[in-house]
DNA sequence: CTCGAAACCGGAACCGGTTCCATTGCCAGT
DNA sequence: ACTGGCAATGGAACCGGTTCCGGTTTCGAG
């Protein structure tokens, strides 16, 4: 493996202006540039990661922390994220902090040990409180997604929005009686997680309209755990005409539900849902579309600039950036959604 | 923030035996191992990555390379792979390739000439043939999981003994006419990918007991893809009493155009699958169960051992370990099959 | 009491880049 | 012709650990 001493005598200059050459720093002339590229090549040169880090600093590796990485909604901004960060040409380092609370912990605290990126982003906040605080040790940018939150930057969908579109969807159908089904937020700590916004949303809708009040009913976020549940609940002569599940999976879990109880939607029983996952259409499921990829690939872009201005020291006094985006979300009226009947 | 020196003179020691001190070498006397891990503590100090990988070569970071992320198989391999890599206090470098074709050799490219990884897994082989062999050019160890591969080490379901399973379920069940879908490989760089094996199972099965011969449908593998094609070849008098789908979302796919075009599972129409994916029991799939997570925790364990032996020289002459393991597979037989109408 | 091995430790080289600073060469301005 | 100034370059320090090598102790055996 040629270094660049190597590269530097072959092409006849010094170690420090083959460095300049082959980092497109200026101060090199066009002619020396090239001989140093052509040589390099020749040789097959490819610089040390491990020095460049040791001299510059900087790891050109983003963390990603989540709290699993097998669900869909994450691992579709993780794929969103490791396709930004490449064509930045960074690497991304993966913490999957596992089931909630199951050590996440501890693996925390060898990521905060280790600490060897320029940047982090977490999916959603897996961490309990005392970890939180202990981010701002890094002194690099921290953005979320999938939650709004007060100490970072954060990107995520309009809960409030997707909420209201889905209750109000139904409400125009001429419905009166919903239910809404939260889904289960392991760790939550601000009083404002995505779920609660929603269920928020879903409340403030009821109560504009006068619709018959039903307290919400908190579900696993997996269609399975959704399933078990309803199959309970959809089970009584005084189910609702209507369901607003917090998450596609649960409305999916709802719907098996219903068919298997015989209860046949939308005719007897109208579902949506939040996320548009890809099994909904077949399904013919109405929902609130969003675009977690999409999502991952702006808190990459976001973080590159914020690294960028860390870089020039000058930017360092001013006011971290906390603010959140939140994107609009698109109803999609599919087949699972109708008037009540009479 | 601290660094080794400052360390060693609080400790009243030098850098070297801070160094030991530190790192568990021997050579050094407890009583001063004892002070310098002291002194470390109360400094806060915590060595730099980026010197350690420079002195030792090491960079305690293993590299994935993925399709994507954004499936079940892959989702959940990944997470058994970062489970294992913490355990072993390694980090995890992801390489999301993206959808297959679509820009996946830049980004392998990229990967290469990056190449800061003691050991790289591959889940599935989503590369083309050219680059499949310039992996022997970085001389770490190499694992693929999720297809047997001539290559490397690897680690899969034994996809002969599932398709055979599955296929014979149906058989004992009294089936004589079965279709079976295999999901669609974007890469096939050997003739034996998991699809293709899976499949030959099926057909030496159905020679086995002379069951009608119907050529084998090639589908998408995701649930959405699957229903599409379903929804037509379902429709039409002469359809198979049992499906054998490659892959639970596959089997889904089908259980649901079935549904739709009012084919009653399993009276009508008997449907296995392969992998066991949660939403497999509550929709009662009848399915092979395999788990990813497990075939990445086993995956990074050889990664670990493959590590340690070309660390002592000597073990460096030995041929490279290109077994295969294959996981045993297991029948989980739920509502979706029952004989055939007669 | 002496001698040698073994345990412990410090100095310094080294890993492979980046970057500060000094030097050189060349050209324009007066 | 002289010089201020800028572009191009080389020397060497540095990033922060690890490790080789040689020098002291220490301690048990003879």
């Amino acid at each position: 493996m040629p270094r660049l001493d190597d590269v530097a005598r072959a092409a006849g200059v010094s170690k420090a202006t083959a460095s300049r050459a082959l980092s497109g720093a200026d101060g090199v002339s066009p002619a020396t540039r090239a001989k140093v590229q052509r040589v390099a090549d020749e040789l097959g040169f490819r610089a040390s990661g491990a020095a460049r880090r040791l001299a510059t600093g900087l790891t050109r590796t983003i963390g990603v922390l989540t709290p699993s990485v097998d669900r869909w909604y994450f691992g579709s901004v993780l794929h969103g994220i490791a396709h930004a960060a490449d064509s930045h040409e960074h690497d991304v380092l993966l913490y999957d902090l596992g089931a909630f609370g199951h050590g996440g912990h501890e693996k925390f605290e060898r990521f905060m040990r280790r600490g060897e990126v320029d940047g982090l982003v977490t999916i959603t906040w897996s961490l309990v409180g005392g970890d939180l605080t202990r981010l701002a040790e890094l002194s690099i940018p921290v953005a979320t997604v999938g939650e709004p939150t007060p100490h970072t930057r954060s990107f995520c969908l309009d809960d409030d929005a997707a909420g209201r579109q889905a209750t109000e969807h139904l409400v125009r159908l001429g419905h009166t009686d919903l239910l809404h089904l939260a889904s289960q937020t392991e760790v939550q700590p601000f009083d404002a997680s995505s779920s609660d916004r929603r269920k928020r949303a879903f409340e403030a809708v009821s109560a504009e309209h006068g619709l018959r009040m039903r307290p919400v009913r908190t579900v696993p976020t997996t269609l399975e755990g959704a399933h078990a549940v309803a199959l309970h609940f959809l089970d009584r002569p005084d189910r609702p005409t209507g369901i607003v599940a917090g998450t596609d999976e649960v409305a999916l879990g709802v719907m098996l539900a219903a068919h298997q109880l015989g209860i046949r939607v939308p005719e007897e029983l109208s579902v949506v849902g939040v996320d548009d996952v890809p099994s909904a259409a077949p399904f013919g499921l109405t929902t609130i579309r969003q675009d977690p990829a999409q999502h991952g690939e702006d808190v990459v872009a976001w973080i590159m600039g914020a690294m960028r201005s860390r870089g020039r020291r000058g930017g360092d006094a001013s006011q971290p950036d906390r603010s959140h985006t939140g994107y609009a979300p698109e109803l999609v009226v599919r087949a699972s959604t109708a008037p009540p009947r009479p």
